[in-house]
DNA sequence: ATCTTTTTGTTACATCATGAATATAAATAC
DNA sequence: GTATTTATATTCATGATGTAACAAAAAGAT
């Protein structure tokens, strides 16, 4: 089917993050000349992945010259299904090219078993397809994504922390029989990564680190504009830094303290703008931010990403007071080098759409083809 | 010069680590067809690179058909210059293509002022060059490592610990008037990585991390065989998670400790077997064992490094000692995916080789080629 | 001993993405 | 209007690649 050269892949990337943009800044930032531009764009456009945007640039500022036509990604070009659960709810969203979200739908969970999981969320993917009215020749497949470990031998997903009775998962065989189309799975973390790669700081950086603050501690690093997986799939695993068995910057440990101290939350959505001066949440931002500066300082250190960006299902306001906790405080002592940028991302969408974009990714990625050869080079 | 195209930064690659191989298999690996090996090994042989290698594979264990002729590195291929100077001492050596060092010289350093030190170095390069009696025009450059860090600004060198009286060094300009060559730096811990990739780890792991214990501490990271800078050039600047102000993992709180305890200690290198026992080193080492588990947790949970080697100037006894503690408990509560594999390199030419290894590493590494296109990528 | 099979490596040729040179289009400057 | 500038398209030569056919060397079968 679809088959991209890596200039090509190299192009949408920069299409994606700086579109509408002109074939002639688009081959200086590729390093390519005019006449492979002109193929090139020829090529996308042929197989509707590109278009030609509308002339919106200010007639101000132009210089003399013929004035540049500019080209953007086709939405129609190209869509994905994503999948999202937790031990909560289930979302399954379509998308288009450019991360448009032409259809979803959200599920409260009446079970967890792997099977009725699975028949959910595929039902929902063909209404939704079908409500979308969209060409299933460009659909580029299925992504799933859900909080979760990997074991070593690479595929095999266990312990996960809610869906215990989950016998082990060898992805993508385990999914696949459920689904009409490619699937591909993440956990949660390095979904998330994924949308913020293609739609939120991946549009200003090249080097980030998301932390994820839901019922766990979660997270994803992107690297050269790569999701980096680490040598057995656990990178940005941020959890296990935080010992179970103490007090953890985690929801599950806020939603506990909560309903010890007798409010009413058994949820994390059920926490509200009126918990938010609550004595207990107060309490515990202050804690968890003292927690979180340690991650960001060992993160500053080890990875040095250019911008940390905290997201997930804790009330937004409550990841802004964190941020501004750690603005406020010292990063370390002596921190004498640049510190990470900090920032907070609140896309109600960012754990269905980061599902959607895994098959994107997989599909369009410059990043590196396994098992083909770079030819060509020089 | 010396232009190599992408397959064949690769195939040098997997012939440094792997070599000898056979063009079959080296194809294989590379993904690409038989008679594009024959061209490739057939130009890079012209290019003096690689050589048939002697068939010294046991005759056993062969199959039917034409044995395969091997080939390998020709050291005599290129060479490069390492310069390394720490507070105490300036190590320079050539080495050649395949790591060898073919002439080295180590001097006490009498002075610490950038000219003194940059006139010693270029003297003492040319001096060895003459001695090893090689081909100038086989020579890739001047790598110049030492302990300090980076500025965002980028090449602009800050804040050398021990180097305070030196202005702003603004690489690689100030190097070069001094060499008759073209010079790369690059600090100590991301260069004795490079000497790791290269020579060491790198023979067996594509993602690990450099632990270096030095007067301070430092390391490198390495992922996907392509050294690790960050956003900033200050990845792996391990030190900074260690306040200054505490006792921390570093030989200079050691040699503070025993001087300070009454034992005759300024230098490193002052350290010898019968200190291993005393008391004082004794309790420095469990302390700094169980902060470098921390260092080690979040390594293992945020950049998910096959392995973890440590390595400087601390004596090796010392390092497997601390290894040992390491190993002795759990890594974490709770850690419950896999660990990076923890290990000790004991290179005694790890810093002077590391630096030699930059212009290598600039020349012929498939990791990325800024400001150039990739082409007839399929 | 010789013939077959297997594997390695080479040669001839077609393919395909590329850049240089050139041409065309559309705007501003004079 | 004419020159200049900038964007894009077209033509053609180049260079790295893969396919197919072939040559060479060794083990095993007869």
């Amino acid at each position: 089917m679809l088959d991209l050269g890596y200039n090509e892949r190299r192009a949408l990337e920069i299409i994606r993050a700086d579109g509408p943009i002109s074939r002639v800044e688009l081959g200086r930032r590729l390093g390519v000349s005019a006449p492979t531009m002109t193929r090139m764009t020829a090529t996308l456009t042929d197989q509707g992945l590109i278009r030609e945007a509308q002339p919106i640039e200010p007639p101000e500022g132009r210089g003399r010259g013929k004035p540049s036509s500019m080209i953007d990604l086709d939405g129609d070009g190209l869509h994905s299904v994503g999948v999202f659960f937790d031990p909560d709810e289930m979302a399954v969203c379509v998308t288009d090219l450019r991360g448009n979200i032409r259809a979803e739908r959200r599920h409260r969970l009446q079970s967890r078993q792997f099977d009725d999981l699975m028949r959910l969320a595929s039902g929902t993917a063909e209404e939704l397809l079908a409500e979308a009215g969209l060409d299933r020749e460009r659909l580029v497949g299925c992504g799933i994504s859900f909080p979760g470990h990997f074991s070593v031998d690479s595929g095999r997903l266990t312990r996960i922390p809610q869906f215990a009775d989950w016998r082990a998962i060898n992805a993508p065989g385990d999914f696949e029989p459920y689904f009409d189309m490619p699937v591909h799975h993440e956990n949660d973390g390095k979904a998330a990564a994924l949308n913020e790669l293609y739609y939120g700081v991946g549009k200003r950086r090249d080097n980030f680190v998301l932390i994820l603050l839901t019922y766990g501690i979660g997270g994803g690093i992107v690297l050269r504009r790569s999701l980096y997986r680490g040598a057995h799939r656990n990178a940005a695993e941020f959890g296990g830094i935080f010992p179970k068995s103490q007090p953890r910057p985690s929801g599950q440990d806020l939603c506990d303290l909560l309903s010890a101290g007798g409010v009413e939350v058994t949820r994390l959505v059920d926490i509200g703008a009126h918990h938010l001066d609550h004595p207990i949440v107060e309490q515990w931002t202050e804690r968890a931010a003292e927690q979180l500066r340690l991650l960001v300082l060992m993160l500053a250190r080890t990875v040095d990403p250019g911008e940390i960006v905290f997201g997930g299902s804790l009330p937004l306001a409550l990841q802004e007071r964190i941020r501004e906790r750690l603005l406020a405080g010292e990063l370390g002592e002596d921190f004498l080098v640049e510190a990470p940028e900090i920032s907070v991302t609140g896309m109600s969408s960012m754990m269905h759409r980061g599902a959607a974009t895994i098959p994107l990714y997989r599909t369009m990625t410059p990043g590196h083809y396994p098992g083909r050869a770079l030819k060509g080079w020089r």
